[in-house]
DNA sequence: ATAAACTTTCAATAAATATTGAAAGTTCGA
DNA sequence: TCGAACTTTCAATATTTATTGAAAGTTTAT
């Protein structure tokens, strides 16, 4: 596979793994063009090269910003704005991660939380079973979560490093 | 917080958190439903208490089924056939886990595994980049992938357990 | 063999989500 | 202060995805 097909692929196959993943595919296909760009992009570069409007262009841009896991980065004598990716793969995921569980696994810890602690449950089968349940899901979720935590603090992977080597 | 409207938040939270992630909603509310049942559910059931049509309980049903995250129940005297989760947390996960990374990682996996080994690339400052990059992301996937597998061999999360004592 | 009970299919429709593009807003050099 | 260069906004539109419901298909008891 030679390089202009090998990056169209990649493109689009990061393209599709977001959309999977609920993330907008316009928004992953900016992140893997930014990631393999040996320089700075401008909105007309991106627009561009993958075919989609300004408007869309700017909206991803500001989510990707916003996540962190692509920078400004202005350009001497260019009135333009550039656009760089986060490279270090480790640092990007950390933080796609940091926010999703934040925005989207927290409220349902939350919920969990709140509901195995509620003492009003009373004892029909429906009550008993929903309780149970309710139990279950809260001390799973509160282990995924913590193990989460500890995962992201840890810089350049390393705590996943040692879990390959202590588990293989 | 009581009964009903601890419930009905439980199956809405459930089905939201399914759509952040790529899961149909209904799918992720019939499971909800289905987890704290105390007792098999129809499809007429299941219709009435999400308002949903039989269409899309049937093949809500038959996607969950396939996942092998419910199971058909039979119920003597009766025609209907009826459905029950499992319920062991740690075991539906695990089974989610599998079927979403062979569905949808594994595809980029080998992607980048492809572009990884490729002797073609050239030399230009694109494809340098292009190259350092998918290395990059090829190891990465391989170790997370690796670990995954790790996981989800494991029963009853004693992995997830031993990690979380072991980084505590 | 029939018909009632039940399940499956899928074209039509609805709902959710993403994208466009042009107008409004901003910045900055002359 | 003007206007060209650039960015942002957002209503309109397009696309994708989910849902419906009625017809077709299947199973089972008699």
């Amino acid at each position: 596979m030679k390089y202009p097909e090998a990056k169209v692929k990649f493109i689009e196959t990061w393209g599709n793994l977001g959309s999977q993943w609920g993330v907008n595919k316009s928004i992953a296909q900016i992140q893997a063009l930014l990631l393999i760009a040996p320089a700075p992009l401008s909105t007309d570069e991106i627009m561009e090269e993958l075919k989609i409007s300004r408007g869309n262009v700017n909206m991803s841009i500001r989510q990707l910003l916003d996540w962190g896991i692509i920078y400004k980065k202005a350009i001497a004598g260019d009135r333009k704005e550039y656009f760089i990716a986060e490279k270090n793969v480790w640092k990007w995921s950390v933080k796609i991660g940091n926010v999703r569980k934040q925005r989207e696994l927290n409220p349902v810890v939350d919920l969990l939380k709140e509901i195995a602690s509620e003492k009003d449950l009373g004892k029909s089968p429906e009550e008993v079973e929903f309780s149970k349940q309710i139990k279950d899901l809260n001390a799973f979720t509160q282990q995924i979560s913590k193990l989460a935590d500890k995962l992201f603090i840890s810089q350049q992977g390393e705590l996943l490093m040692k879990m390959l080597k202590m588990f293989s």
